[in-house]
DNA sequence: ATGACTCGACTATCGAGA
């Protein structure tokens, strides 16, 4: 079984690739973030066409989460959110979407952009990481067997040697999102990836020939329970996504469980 | 060697992204 994660910037707007990608790898589940359109406006057809269903939640043009997963697979005890997922401004956004594949339960999240230090978006950011974590960390010390993949858009550089210029950022590096991503390692939740792909981005800006400059961040990763984790045999950050005609501007995450 | 952001929204600028 192989599970991915993409923050696709447009479902409609990527259709072509990301059906391309799944032709490509085969994956059984891609998780995906910033769809940008309601389930109503979701291109379904491009991926039935394929042998794919989709999971999609999304209120407006802004954020929206989504499942593409194979066919024959039966998604159980969907939810469009996590407990007591943050607000703003009285809107619980489309952020989350979990669902239980072939017994592993798979979350897409798309962390808020904190915007600047000091702007309100930074304390929902930090509030919806840390009930995001606390969330997570019920659900393991009920049982500690849980398989658990907690994939998406972290919009957190945990080391210095994610972002091409530390010098550059103040937001995605600054020490309160650290502590925050951190807080799921503390909850059992391992970066496997990481360990079997160091050295790499996931984003490169549209903007200023970012990608051709390799002027890059690490932000999406895909985090796992100690069960689930001790199954994954690969994984591969799809950097060549980045490439060719209209790609997002992050690039697929995938591992492979044995 | 060059390039020099993209998307979706009350289609015309603008908010949002990071």
């Amino acid at each position: 079984m192989q599970i991915a994660t993409w923050n696709v910037n447009s479902a409609r707007a990527r259709q072509g690739r990301i059906v391309e990608f799944l032709q490509r790898t085969k994956v059984d589940v891609l998780a995906m973030q910033e769809i940008k359109c309601k389930p109503e406006q979701f291109p379904y057809e491009a991926f039935e066409a394929i042998g794919y269903k989709v999971l999609a939640h999304g209120l407006n043009q802004w954020n929206g989460v989504a499942f593409a997963y194979r066919e024959d697979l039966v998604p159980e005890d969907v939810e469009t959110s996590f407990y007591q997922q943050p607000e703003f401004k009285d809107v619980q956004e489309a952020r989350a979407i979990g669902a239980t594949f072939d017994g592993v339960r798979v979350w897409s999240i798309y962390v808020p952009n904190g915007r600047e230090l000091d702007d309100p978006h930074m304390q929902y950011k930090l509030e919806f990481l840390d009930r995001l974590a606390a969330t997570m960390a019920e659900q393991l010390e009920m049982d500690p067997s849980l398989e658990i993949a907690l994939v998406g858009d972290f919009n957190v550089a945990p080391l210095d040697e994610d972002v091409y210029d530390l010098s550059m950022f103040e937001t995605h590096v600054s020490q309160p999102e650290r502590d925050a991503f951190e807080a799921f390692e503390q909850v059992g939740l391992i970066d496997k990836v990481r360990e079997l792909v160091p050295n790499a981005y996931t984003y490169w800006d549209y903007k200023e020939l970012c990608f051709p400059k390799n002027n890059g961040m690490r932000i999406d990763f895909m985090l796992t329970s100690e069960a689930l984790t001790e199954r994954i045999t690969a994984a591969t950050i799809e950097r060549d996504e980045r490439k060719g005609e209209l790609p997002s501007d992050h690039v697929p995450v995938v591992f492979t469980l044995g």
